[in-house]
DNA sequence: CGAAAAATTGATGGGCGTCAAGTCAAGTGG
DNA sequence: CCACTTGACTTGACGCCCATCAATTTTTCG
């Protein structure tokens, strides 16, 4: 385990937050035009008070917690149509960032409309769903494994296309599996070298034989 | 990571459910008399259709995942007082079991009081954010820092005495710490010999440095 | 193009899993 | 009461997977 802080990396993007024109807590009719903003930029971090409902329109988004010494741990990546912000408590516990040019549209929880309401529970039920899915991933599979494992949740996630387009990088992957970037970068030779998937460059991958991906996963 | 299977220290519990004259879904008024769970009984398990509601009365419940080759995460403990049992579909996607003697009142979400409606999604977000929680530890930290916070999160969740009952085996915490039982009971001895904590028996922890514990957990 | 960041690849070591043996507590039957 | 069994837990020896440190290579972008 990484015990030397790796704030450094995160301090630069941590703080700089996205900037508009558009009021970021609309108090409107709930759905607002999307806003536009950049890689890395912080779209909300621990204390900020929370309440909004946010949608991907495009580009992506991680969800991660910080240990004081640095480590990091993604707990989600949010893809174009998917749901983010909710939070139990009044203010956010995690940061939220995005990891490429993001669009997204925020809705206030308070005013939000009745068909978005009726979603709340089930957007919230399929969140912990998945982070339970997580925990099985981090608490007992191996590297490789856990990477395969990554690869099929993009896969079904961009739609079943065997191209598969990464808006992560290999640190964002690595955070996300709770390992290093080295290892997460050895586990694609290796599944390149098996033949398993193709690297078109390191940010496109190909899945070429699926079946034995599936296997891999466990 | 075990390969080897461990299904079989499953399987003469798995498939043993709890046996009651109350219904298990009641449609009545949403809330039940308890019912009573034994030791190691499924509650739930994959498959069954979901829509209670369990609140513990009492004892302690295990929610888990499992591979297919028998290893085991559990994703969360539930002692008296917390509510489990929801689910994102209509069908429960893990097992649930009473880890010792085991009172549960069960309300069906169909049916459920209107004072209970309201508590759905803050519960469900209560999970979640707990689940995130988990996600760092199982990702970032070392097997004595998961075992601090494990011992920490009990503490709280006890109500604050430094006496911690547990509820559930070295296993239990082995397969939620995303640990083997060897490792959990040599932290355990490091924190025995290290005046941290004292062991009165197994199964009773008094948190004897509760400053070097919360170091610890990091 | 040239500098900086990202990704890959290699060498090495440590933490935790695995295998195995030993200890302890609870229960059973003589 | 005591030998015996059984299961849970503890402790030890050893090996492997992955983190760490380091050096290239590749990609990105001014």
């Amino acid at each position: 385990m990484s015990i030397q802080g790796r704030l450094d990396t995160f301090t630069p993007t941590a703080g700089t937050r996205f900037e508009t024109d558009e009021p970021r807590t609309p108090s409107g009719a709930g759905q607002q035009p999307p806003i536009f903003v950049a890689a890395d930029r912080v779209i909300y971090a621990p204390g900020d008070p929370a309440g909004g409902i946010y949608t991907v329109e495009f580009g992506g988004v991680r969800v991660y917690r910080l240990l004081t010494d640095g480590r990091r741990q993604i707990s989600a990546f949010h893809l174009p149509g998917e749901i983010f912000g909710l939070e139990a408590g009044d203010t956010h516990r995690c940061f939220a960032e995005a990891m490429c040019a993001t669009g997204l549209r925020i809705a206030c929880r308070r005013s939000v409309r009745k068909e978005l309401e009726a979603k709340l529970l089930p957007m919230a039920l399929t969140s912990l769903t998945q982070a339970q899915q997580h925990l099985l991933v981090l608490g007992r599979q191996n590297s490789m494994e856990r990477v395969a494992a990554f690869l099929l949740e993009l896969f079904e996630r961009q739609g079943g296309l065997p191209q598969i387009e990464l808006p992560m990088s290999r640190m964002d992957i690595a955070d996300y599996l709770g390992l290093t970037i080295e290892t997460v970068s050895r586990v694609f030779s290796k599944l390149k070298q098996n033949q398993v998937i193709r690297l078109r460059n390191s940010r496109r991958v190909e899945i070429v034989r699926m079946a034995a991906l599936c296997d891999m996963a466990s």
